[in-house]
DNA sequence: AGTCTATTGATAAGGGTTATCATTTACAGA
DNA sequence: TCTGTAAATGATAACCCTTATCAATAGACT
């Protein structure tokens, strides 16, 4: 766990470094605050979790700080919540879907290979060169369908 | 197509009965905005259309009866483009995925039986039910792909 | 240490969407 | 057709999330 925070240290710096920007103590913050805080989350909750670590934390830093790590391949945008964007780990956190419940919002990560290679063929059939997709399954899951059958 | 306009005018019309609303002056110029546009519009430009016909629509009004028209199943919001929604017709128009070029922002809509049939495998796999999909491809077309290739 | 420039945090501004509210309008019933 | 009542309207303000502004601060290099 320490070794992963710190290559995710490292690779910031790195990004940073190469474009002439620099490691800051807010920037430290609010990564080590992304990277304690789970799958989906909002700018809104990296806020709260760097002000733990750091309560003079300004939200302007957070968005700007969020978006770098975004650059620099740590994070990624996931689903819009209807309203703000969510974000999740990118580093060691292969590509993959979600399947979503609408009712109580659990979600599940999932790959298949089988969609995969049909999105390539559906590329290749309109002469696109792939550079990323969306996929959003959504439903009830288990739990809350057998709430319905009560 | 006066055909088609009237049975989105009628199931309109139905929807709204059915729970005690009214068929307006102003939602009438909205529904017709938004059919005499084509895919993928959003709100201002449902709004501009509508002022077209009437200028006097306000554009809370416009945004109130777009989201009607979601829920009588006239429209359907698509992908968001990063800041505001995005609608679609959907009466008399089939499920679809989109395949959006990055460079020009051109959107093919494609449906793939073999995507939807690994989609409805990853639901059994999860035990999930199935209620609706998003499936978004990014990538570079093929005008774009050329003018890269000068 | 000194200099130069990126970064910060507070604040204001921006864009899209929703809430408020007095006035107007549609619809049902007389 | 007239009337009563509740829904709908449009103007406006408010709201949320996000970005721009800017004077003050703080890295990183010499």
């Amino acid at each position: 766990m320490e070794y992963a925070l710190r290559d995710e240290r490292a690779l910031l710096e790195k990004y940073l470094r190469d474009r002439g920007l620099k490691m800051t103590r807010a920037r430290e913050t609010v990564l080590d605050a992304f990277l304690g805080l789970e799958s989906h989350v909002s700018v809104e909750a990296v806020i709260e979790a760097a002000r733990r670590l750091d309560p003079g934390v300004g939200q302007a830093t957070v968005f700007r700080t969020v978006k770098l790590l975004v650059d620099a391949g740590l994070a990624r945008e996931a689903c819009h919540d209807d309203g703000s964007r969510l974000f999740e780990h990118a580093y060691n956190h292969a590509h993959h879907d979600h399947l979503t419940c609408t009712r109580c919002g659990a979600v599940v990560e999932f790959i298949d290979p089988d969609i995969e290679r049909s999105q390539e063929a559906v590329y290749r059939r309109y002469g696109f060169r792939s550079s990323g997709h969306r996929l959003e399954l959504y439903g009830v899951c288990p739990d809350c369908a057998a709430k319905d059958a009560e």
